[in-house]
DNA sequence: TTGAAAGCGCTACCAT
DNA sequence: ATGGTAGCGCTTTCAA
């Protein structure tokens, strides 16, 4: 651990207070209201040349900057997209997404804030991002009930949309339903003709939100088969893997689905260092098709998932926002394709 | 592309408006004075316990939720600690970091807040990120000048810490050095006797913050031996990986640094197949200490890195906001050490 | 073209 | 024990 040196504390200059915008008025020699007028650009008043560049100066030699409260709180509203932090953690995949989400958001010139609630769970959650009085409210994962989402609309939230497993009452609700990711999987093993399909379930906490929507997945497609289904408990390290391949002739599974790409490695690696042949002895499928699986040999089956592009949640927010009326709805979207390559 | 279907706005009923502590005290039967007090539990005034009673209910009833802008312009100050979100794709290292950081500072009663400002650059991002008024700013990676700083602490903010490769004036610097990553690898590799080295320097635009100083760091541990570098400039794709591989005889390397393990498992790949032997003709070093380092064929040689704790910075944070007359200073933070296993 | 002033929601001082 | 009220920084009518 890399500390971090605790030095003494010598006097210090105090600091000199925060410039208002009645003081850019008192040292431009024009009023309060003028200032409002020349820093805003407001159209429905002249102001003449002189006056505005008095004001621009005296702005910059103060060092003004807006004070960003006190102006939401006199217009009653704001621009702020509030987009609680996942606690869970989150791949390559995920933070694309929130990226283009955020870039699409600030071009159509809202305020993004990620809000890193981390203790508060349910309604105290909701209650803590409502005092901020977002215009719209944008939830990863599950968590938000619709006793949140009503909180967050008293406050005056315009939009509350979801990214969850699940539809939740009064909120435009992005339906990220896993079962997709596990039936594509499946279906795809069951029709090359495995019958004995392992599905590993990863022990980390917090991970079951997606794991047990993909091992549903993956049951809902070997319905009306001959093939069974085996939940392989997995924490993500070597000793676990190793333990697992060791009884995994004794399993008898010809095919498995590791989750996800990264798991997938490490089962095939720890397969691999006991003899069982990938895809021979037993076929092997990942998911979320990252880099890696591109690079293992053989080189990995995985399922590719569609997220819905940034752009478009974006421009539903700002329908939404725009437009209260709206009501709201719930789509499936995610997409999940299987890419196969060597390993199944 | 997943689509989210656009729907015509039916007409909705009209959103009553947000309570506030006025709506509360008026449906109470008490002044707006007193639910402040009971909402706030002020200590220095006693409420009779019915009153209190009737307070919550009033509140609960109407779903008062406090208006945090308001708040903080009455009190003049905010607990809030502000982050602008990197735009550069970062990975599970320094996801970690962060969490932990924000697990730290909400633990300190701080309100931790992620500022997605994607186009601003330079003063103009400081000025966006001044206006929300935070009482604490923690910059990750460069782009915050001594300009920036000033503007953010005349706007009130009582501790600017940046986390930079490079010091900034006036800000608490945590100076991440990715020298010592590459002087590591260098190091290393020098001793075992390897004399024409090549280093991977990624193409990704964005990665040159970290890319450079790695680079930097090889050069500087070579300085004085007879060995020699040579830049490998590589998209992190299959096909320039492939090329790459192609010439690497011509190249006459006997060792590489790949910049980081991802990088290190796709050089190893193409090098693996075009017949290069990894260690023996030619050796590789990662860096980062990624799970997967562990599971590669030869294992993964890589330097490990290590961040300051987020508790270390969140105190850091604390005490500069408490003792806003503490001298900032800057302090190395970057810990790195080889680990040596087969690739090399 | 510019200024005076009200008021957004909240808290803390001073009365009662 | 409770209420009245000023004022945080800003925008926006309304007057001049």
């Amino acid at each position: 651990m890399v500390q971090i040196p605790k030095e003494p504390a010598p006097p210090a200059p105090l600091q000199r207070s925060v410039p208002t915008s009645a003081d850019v008025a008192r040292l431009a020699g024009v009023s309060r209201a003028t200032v409002s007028y020349v820093l805003n650009n407001t159209s429905a008043v002249r102001i003449s040349e002189p006056t505005r560049r008095r004001v621009h100066e005296a702005a910059k030699e103060l060092g003004y900057v807006p004070h960003a409260a006190a102006r939401s709180l006199r217009a009653g509203h704001s621009r702020m997209v509030l987009m609680p932090t996942p606690n869970v953690p989150i791949g390559p995949l995920y933070s694309q997404f929130i990226n283009d989400l955020q870039w699409a958001l600030s071009r159509l010139d809202y305020t993004v804030v990620q809000y890193g609630g981390v203790g508060l769970r349910g309604d105290e959650a909701a209650r803590a991002w409502a005092e901020l009085r977002p215009v719209a409210v944008i939830v990863p994962g599950e968590g938000l009930g619709p006793q949140g989402v009503a909180i967050l609309k008293r406050s005056g939230a315009r939009a509350v949309v979801t990214l969850s497993p699940e539809p939740v009452e009064g909120a435009h609700v992005l339906l990220l339903d896993h079962g997709v990711v596990g039936e594509s999987a499946g279906r795809h093993l069951v029709e090359r003709g495995h019958r004995r399909i392992g599905v590993v379930v990863p022990e980390e906490p917090g991970l079951g939100v997606f794991s047990r929507p993909r091992l549903e997945g993956v049951r809902r497609a070997v319905r009306g088969t001959e093939a069974t289904i085996t939940e392989l408990p997995l924490a993500y390290d070597e000793e676990a893997a190793g333990r697992l391949a060791a009884r995994w002739r004794s399993l008898g599974l010809d095919a498995v689905f590791a989750y996800n790409d990264e798991y997938a490695m490490l089962v095939m690696r720890a397969l691999r260092d006991v003899g069982v042949g990938v895809p021979d002895d037993t076929a092997v499928v990942g998911a979320d098709d990252l880099m890696l699986g591109r690079l293992l040999r053989p080189r990995l089956s995985t399922v590719h998932i569609e997220l819905p592009s940034g752009r478009d949640l974006a421009e539903l927010v700002d329908r939404a926002v725009r437009d209260p009326a709206m009501v709201p709805t719930t789509h499936d979207v995610l997409g999940a394709r299987i890419v196969h390559r060597e390993s199944s």
